[in-house]
DNA sequence: CTTGACCTTAGTGTGTACTCTAAGGTTTAT
DNA sequence: ATAAACCTTAGAGTACACACTAAGGTCAAG
């Protein structure tokens, strides 16, 4: 298969494909005679194992250790995978708890605000970040 | 004040305040004789009123915002400053949603998984990413 | 046999918020 | 007077995941 047809089955675009490509995430097994890259079963089966790591939230360089781990299982061990995982669903975790202050922050002052169409020279938004913390700890 | 004092007494870094100059936050009011940033009691105000903003989740272009309506508050109204911060609170409730998901399968991911040190030959999580999805609706 | 759709490469641009570097001028203390 | 510690500028580098460009080769249809 062609990079054209391989793309638009995959919902991805050429780009992407040679992207990974170069990043060693995904090499098609084949190149046709004019130097056109050919795409097999086993690079769709691998392409989509990307693109559900993708999904879970890896980035494309734990996805490229994850491939690494799976190209090699026997030299690789469940702890491995493991331990790959929690940390980024810790890393997410602290990602959210970060975003969710903001957010508290973010609903607090939008309360405080009249939001409507006088001049904003008694906004408490900017009031409120002008004088001293209102808001955080 | 010069940069390196008012850059301590503030936490940040000089390339940072000399990179807020640059993109129109913050640019200090007097030079000295010999060119350097002499930075006034005014400054340190803006500069904390960015620091807030920084602190609630608004990205510098957005506080480029905010700081141009602080500027002239009579040309602008609450509304504006409200509807700021509510589509920033929305931008954020959406990341968190992402993530949230992201976090979910994560968990899924690592529960399926023994974690122990035999080889990865069978690991759910690996097996549960080449396989068709587990995961998503 | 030519047009148009496809393919190739290498390299540049995007957005975010800095950080670092090079090459040089200024101030303060000894 | 000289060294240390500060300051200046412009510009490049970082991470992430691509998107886009130019300049050119290939393939199927009419
Ligand atoms: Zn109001
Ligand atoms: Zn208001
Ligand atoms: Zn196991
Ligand atoms: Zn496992």
């Amino acid at each position: 298969m062609k990079i054209g047809e391989f793309a638009s089955q995959l919902g991805v675009s050429t780009d992407t494909l040679r992207y990974y490509e170069k990043h060693a995430l995904l090499t098609p097994s084949v190149r046709t005679q004019a130097g056109y890259r050919d795409y097999s079963q086993t690079d769709l089966k691998q392409m989509m194992f990307i693109l559900r790591a993708k999904n879970v939230g890896f980035s494309l360089a734990e996805i490229k250790e994850l491939l690494q781990i799976k190209f090699k299982k026997h030299q690789h061990s469940c702890h491995e995978v493991k331990n790959l995982t929690i940390q980024k669903r810790d890393l997410v975790a602290g990602r959210i708890a970060e975003l969710t202050r903001f957010h508290q922050s973010l609903s607090v002052l939008a309360d405080k605000c009249c939001g409507g169409q006088e001049p904003a020279d008694n906004c408490s938004i900017l009031t409120t970040l002008e004088d001293i913390d209102g808001l955080n700890q």
